[in-house]
DNA sequence: CGAGTTTGACCCGCGC
DNA sequence: GCGCGGGTCAAACTCG
């Protein structure tokens, strides 16, 4: 936190005044004149400070709002998606076409999870040899700068690229990943970027991984990760200034099982309730963000400061 | 030099 | 049976 700077500045201004008054009074009066100075310095300095917090949390309590709005805005957008899709479900062909709709209901909301055989209207379209193998299949979405044409998703683990693809349905290409962690691990990842918005990553991850997730040290030992350092928690909240983006947070217990349900299977209120924790936790728990927050606070509270001194 | 990435070729299942 | 498309392989390449 950098707003302690702000404390150590006004008390520096204040310790320099009472040095100037030390150098030119004489002493019996400066006592006096010091003591009343004290409370003087100590009231103003206790308004200021209650200003400065109450300001604070008028901030606070606006961007609150403005988060709340904008949950509720998407809440509004994935209940009317809701809505549309099972309206789709009732008198749907069978064909990829509708099945594609389907994907990108499960972009928007971002995420998706698939038990097998949930999904009557993709587990008919599933090949057999998927049908059998995708036990447990999770999507995920995360919101990139669309200036980053990379297709990586950063989840904690470690991924080994083996292969990439143009697909039909989407211009951008599809990269396939398998985990390199552990030799044996059968996970593998799909990251392909939304046709309708290419600031979002989709990534389809095939089964469960059959090993511990990497300790920090674990990850920063890797050659790769030392060139690429990404944070070592699997799945946390992870927001880049410059993007602003905010993956959902994955591992939190709970969670997984949600993901393995499928969304049909999910009433309102629990993914409501889902994803509320879900926002919560990732924004609180990632020192980035609340680094960040810090400096905005500060940086405003420093600013603000200085425009009433002039 | 080793590990990871790229990319064209190949395999396999599905639909017609 | 054939063509299409998704998924995987593996040799070449890159990078630290």
């Amino acid at each position: 936190m950098d707003s302690t700077g702000v404390d150590t500045s006004l008390d520096l201004n204040l310790n320099s005044s009472h040095n100037k008054a030390t150098e030119t009074e004489p002493v019996a009066e400066f006592v006096a004149f010091q003591g009343k100075e004290l409370v003087k310095q100590d009231v103003s300095v206790s308004v200021e400070e209650f200003n400065r917090i109450r300001a604070e949390n008028r901030r606070l309590t606006d961007m609150l709002t403005i988060v709340c709005e904008s949950y509720n805005s998407l809440q509004n957008q994935f209940m009317e998606l809701k809505n549309k899709n099972s309206e789709n479900e009732a008198g749907a062909t069978k064909k990829r076409k509708a099945e594609a709709a389907h994907d990108d209901y499960a972009y928007m909301i971002g995420f998706s999870g698939r038990s097998e055989g949930s999904c009557s209207d993709e587990g008919s379209s599933q090949r057999p040899k998927e049908t059998i193998k995708a036990s447990n299949i999770a999507r995920v979405c995360v919101r990139t700068n669309p200036c980053d044409s990379s297709l990586i998703v950063r989840d904690g683990y470690q991924w080994r690229k083996y292969g990439q693809k143009v697909t039909r349905d989407n211009p951008s290409p599809r990269a396939y990943f398998r985990c390199s962690y552990a030799p044996r691990c059968p996970v593998k990842k799909k990251v392909q970027r939304s046709a309708e918005d290419s600031s979002i990553l989709v990534a389809t991850y095939d089964g469960e991984h059959n090993h511990p997730c990497p300790s920090p040290a674990e990850i920063s030992m890797s050659p790769s990760h030392a060139a690429n350092p990404i944070r070592p928690v699997p799945f946390t909240a992870s927001i880049e200034p410059s993007a602003t983006s905010v993956t959902l947070d994955l591992m939190q217990p709970g969670f997984i099982g949600d993901v393995k349900k499928s969304v049909g299977e999910m009433d309102a209120l629990e993914i409501q309730q889902i994803l509320v924790q879900q926002m919560a936790a990732s924004l609180t728990r990632d020192p980035n963000f609340t680094a960040a927050l810090a400096a905005a606070i500060s940086g405003r509270v420093l600013e603000q400061s200085r425009v009433e001194k002039w």
